[in-house]
DNA sequence: GCACGCCATCTTCCATGCAAGATGGCGCGC
DNA sequence: GCGCGCCATCTTGCATGGAAGATGGCGTGC
């Protein structure tokens, strides 16, 4: 039996019950308290919120509509397990997102493109060094703020929407896999030129370049993974 | 007061009731049976279909997760107006999918992508021939198939799900417009064009291709709807 | 006549109860 | 010992009731 974190903190917890236990829930999946093929009951989850089945209930619709769990009918909810083939096919989604982001924002005009491009610099800043000092848990943080950026300031919320959760669906298998592959030495630069094409408003260099460094990441994690046997994580 | 329908014609209708509120929901919606900016309360919409709120109340959340509909705390539920603006993003996601799509299938090895390319081809020709006859719901009809084939063959379900989801949302806009623009002479090209690419395996141009007929497309829709001071439909 | 505030009403939110279905173990037959 | 079937138990699906909150109209004060 686990234990799901109420989240204290949280002021008044101005929020509905609803939101609480969607915010519950997803947390304890990304964080592996919920590790993929757990299964449990609405009734259990709802016990250690504090609260009733009906919350949770709807907590539940809402994250299997993401594709973070399933629901079995009279049988519970199933934590998802990922597959090397649905990290092929979130991996692509992710290409096909974040190289449209970047296509936009290159082309937008100067004076909107010249603060973007500062904010992107200082992630990757942060991230050269986190990498210097070795610490790889806050270049993971600071990677995942850069590619984060990098939709959200695309003028498109639905697509920053879109790519948020796709990313939901791949953070543990990031994580896992974080101290198992090489040093991301390539990643800083990677960043650095599409940062130069955005900077330059060449539409075309900024999403060529953010494929070919998301290509690189997924062709060093998917063989990772099928390697590692690690055929639902 | 409008009225939902319970498709008697199903057989002993399988599926839950949310399920059911869920199909019949989306369809009203699609069909402008409500209206956007319609409001309505659960329990209205609950008594129309012969069910308990409970079900509504659930089809309606993940009728809001697609972006469909908002719930307002405590006022009702409110079908969603599109602006141009969102139409803007709308195809901006749809270019960055369907290309994304087309770029795959074209990267496909020859004897995937040949059975492909003639599915395509039939729908295309069945498009073709719907235009002579001057009947504009047909060819419609027809060039709807065309796309969702194109993500549906692309091996990619969450792309292709992520696809048909931002496409109904803007399944009244086009319906709308559709008398209104210039009669769609070139998409049969631009259709042969993209499959051309495919049956060449050159993604590259299968890429290129699916963007501009969509560019072409969304050039040709915007400025109509905020001409038309569309500004929320 | 005008503006402010109260309250009736309507809405979603959440808890709870009942029912139907799926499962797994236990006992019985062989 | 083995396999089959029944049943207790646990699960979600759905209905319903009470509570809290938001709104709009109506009445009152000026």
């Amino acid at each position: 039996m686990v234990t799901l974190r109420r989240d204290a903190a949280a002021p008044p917890a101005k929020a509905s019950l609803v939101e609480n236990a969607y915010d519950a829930l997803k947390s304890a999946i990304r964080d592996n308290v919920f590790p993929p093929g757990y299964q449990g009951s609405e009734q259990e989850i709802a016990t250690q919120l504090g609260m009733s089945r009906t919350p949770v209930h709807e907590a539940v619709i809402r994250l299997q509509e993401e594709g973070l769990l399933r629901v079995l009918p009279r049988r519970g909810v199933l934590v998802a397990a990922i597959s090397p083939d649905d990290m092929r096919e979130i991996y692509e989604v992710i290409i096909a997102l974040e190289c449209a982001s970047a296509e936009l924002i290159a082309a937008m005009p100067a004076e909107r493109r010249a603060p973007i491009a500062e904010e992107l610099a200082a992630v990757n800043a942060a991230m050269e060094a986190a990498l210097v000092d070795d610490k790889l848990v806050a270049w993971a943080e600071a990677d995942g703020r850069f590619h984060q950026l990098l939709v959200e300031r695309s003028g498109n919320r639905r697509l920053a929407r879109m790519f948020h959760t796709i990313m939901d669906q791949s953070h543990r298998a990031r994580m896992l896999t974080l101290r198992l592959r090489p040093k991301p030495a390539g990643s800083v630069r990677d960043h650095a030129a599409i940062l130069r094409a955005i900077r330059k408003g060449d539409a075309e260099a900024a999403r060529e370049q953010t494929k070919a460094h998301r290509v690189r990441a997924r062709d060093q994690l998917l063989p990772l993974l099928r390697q590692l046997g690690m055929n639902h994580l």
